[in-house]
DNA sequence: GGCTCAGGTCGATCGCATCCACGGAGAGTG
DNA sequence: CACTCTCCGTGGATGCGATCGACCTGAGCC
């Protein structure tokens, strides 16, 4: 994971699809190396997928919630963790510190749904309460940072 | 925006790195019959961009939290918003109904940096408080859930 | 010095992206 | 009904990119 690698990682947050040419132009070297990198860091861990990014609305989700979850004192966390996975709402899902176990980001098509979400979830077996806010609107999401010198 | 453009931004969101030639496979349609659709899709603000997903950890950004804002009565949102813009560290922001009306996703590499930022977010114009919560691990993130038969 | 290995470059081959000209189905109209 | 316009697609051609294999080079080590 040198200075290289990094540019690499950058270049492919902002977007995913250049050619390996024009990566290999980017930091200066040969398509087949910049083959060679991207290959490693995929299997590596570094890159874990790539995804168009999509407006929620144009495929029927404009209803964003964030819903934090409190664990029943003796539930088991693996088998809620579970529970949840099995939800495709569910887009993501933060294991917290603090009195809420979980912060979950779901999204929905409408208000309706969201209710029945929210029930689906009160009744998970180990879940003692719930807690949901509504995002209005998204201003923006997952935007990638500059990256540092970084670690490794 | 019919059953076809929803496939393809359903294989899209997969994996932003397949070929046209892969798509028109998966979908039954020529390549440059795909080329176009997408075309129109990102131009149409459909597909906002193509990202590579990568591991936090890998980068450096080892730690996550979400934070909550509350407003001061005479901010200027406007301008609140602009001010996180300006911030690297938030990769997300939400505009919420509540008490808090901004909820923000941050990255940053430790928890001095993170203290860094908390203080530079409650010195901001227009913000009244914070409130932080840190995620001691991502379960996930992002995940593309399957697409209903959709609106529009 | 000479081995070995990691990580490059170069060259060749094949598939894909992309441009263009052409064709067919469906809607609107006389 | 027949005409025409438009949209959306196909097929062919061409140049670029992905990817494989052979070879090169410098660092570390015996």
């Amino acid at each position: 994971m040198d200075a290289i690698d990094l540019s690499l990682v950058e270049l492919l947050r902002g977007n995913a699809r250049l050619s390996y040419a024009e990566l290999a132009r980017q930091v200066g070297l040969s398509a087949p190396a910049v083959h060679e990198r991207v290959g490693k860091l995929e299997s590596g861990g570094v890159i874990r997928a790539y995804r168009a990014e999509v407006e929620p609305e144009a495929i029927g989700l404009g209803v964003t919630a964030l819903i934090g979850i409190v664990e029943d004192s003796n539930a088991d966390t693996d088998d809620v963790l579970e529970a949840f996975r099995q939800i495709p709402e569910i887009e993501s899902c933060y294991f917290m510190a603090g009195v809420e176990s979980f912060l979950l980001k779901a999204r929905v098509g409408t208000i309706a749904e969201l209710e029945q979400l929210i029930v689906r979830l009160n009744r998970t077996p180990g879940v003692a309460s719930t807690r949901t806010g509504i995002a209005l609107s998204t201003k923006w999401e997952n935007r990638p940072q500059p990256l540092q010198p970084a670690a490794s």
